[in-house]
DNA sequence: ATCACGACCTGGAGGC
DNA sequence: TGCCTCCAGGTCGTGA
């Protein structure tokens, strides 16, 4: 599910229900474990969580960041199914609800992720990328901006498709397999052209294209496949607008050729195979 | 270093 | 109704 857009569409929704400046008073969870079936730290969230106020909260690609007073930040990806909402303490948990920040004001934080590719971590200071998970990412389009020039030093070396590239989250933060998708068909790029014969001229026109795709999606509030919603239990509405991703032997919205679906490195992908030739 | 692939986990959809 | 297979927004570890 969760794309750039729809982690922060979550981290909007977290604002505007007065997240911040709330103190958390208790952490507690399902004791199952997540992403690479590592344990969910719940003693250390709860240690460097109790009694501390909620001060900021940022993205970086497809993560979320809480950060506390007093320093430490909570890192959190939502996987494939992973949902953050905001509810009332006495509401019931839902199934596949994983971990819980009680807050001071009556509501909890849950995370509730029933595929469990999700992560929740403390990061014991709030240095930019402290935290593994964060060491590696590329530049996030949004938070930060891609540079002149950046993906087409990027993409010099590659052989792979230029699919591949957008997809690598040490390249462009925050891309997934939807957006990749509609980049490319914004871009008039094909999905399997080796990202080194992009050019500079081809680079950059991913580059708008990401800006683009990124920002009018964000503006819907992310796309609802099937699992996503935001904090508030809403979904996004940017699936009305897709282009091209799900909408195989539809026609092309530029020139009417049927969209075909492929599998690239193992995830489908959409595309026009009349108009994306460059 | 780069690349392709399978694994991780659950649930929904569709076929029979 | 039930059972089976396939598919899904992401990441990580492996081996070539």
């Amino acid at each position: 599910m969760p794309e750039l857009p729809e982690v922060e569409s979550v981290r909007r929704d977290l604002i505007r229900r007065r997240l911040r400046g709330r103190r958390i008073v208790r952490v507690r969870g399902s004791g199952k474990p997540l992403r690479m079936n590592r344990p969910v730290p719940l003693a250390g969230l709860g240690r460097a969580a109790r009694g501390r106020r909620i001060v900021a909260l940022e993205r970086l690609g497809k993560y979320l960041l809480l950060g506390l007073d007093g320093g430490p930040q909570l890192l959190c990806h939502l996987g494939m199914s992973g949902n953050l909402l905001i509810v009332p303490r006495r509401q019931p948990w839902a199934p596949h609800t994983h971990v819980v920040f009680e807050l001071d004001d009556g509501r909890d934080l849950r995370f509730v992720d029933p595929r469990r590719f999700g992560l929740i971590d403390v990061c014991p200071r709030a240095g930019a990328r402290a935290h593994p998970a964060l060491a590696g990412l590329g530049v996030d389009p949004i938070a930060e901006g891609l540079p002149d020039g950046y993906l087409w030093t990027k993409a010099q070396r590659r052989t792979a498709g230029v699919k591949a590239l957008l997809l690598d989250q040490h390249v462009v933060a925050g891309v997934g397999n939807i957006y990749a998708s509609e980049v490319l068909w914004l871009a008039r790029i094909a999905p399997g052209r080796p990202a080194r014969r992009l050019g500079p001229d081809g680079a950059r026109a991913l580059s708008l294209a990401i800006d683009e795709v990124l920002r009018f999606a964000i503006d819907n509030g992310g796309t609802t496949l099937r699992d996503f919603v935001g904090a508030g239990g809403e979904p996004g509405e940017n699936g009305e607008y897709l282009l091209v991703y799900g909408r195989d032997g539809t026609p092309c919205p530029r020139c009417r050729t049927k969209v075909r679906r492929r599998v690239d490195q193992g995830r489908a992908t959409y595309f026009c195979p009349t108009c994306q030739k460059r």
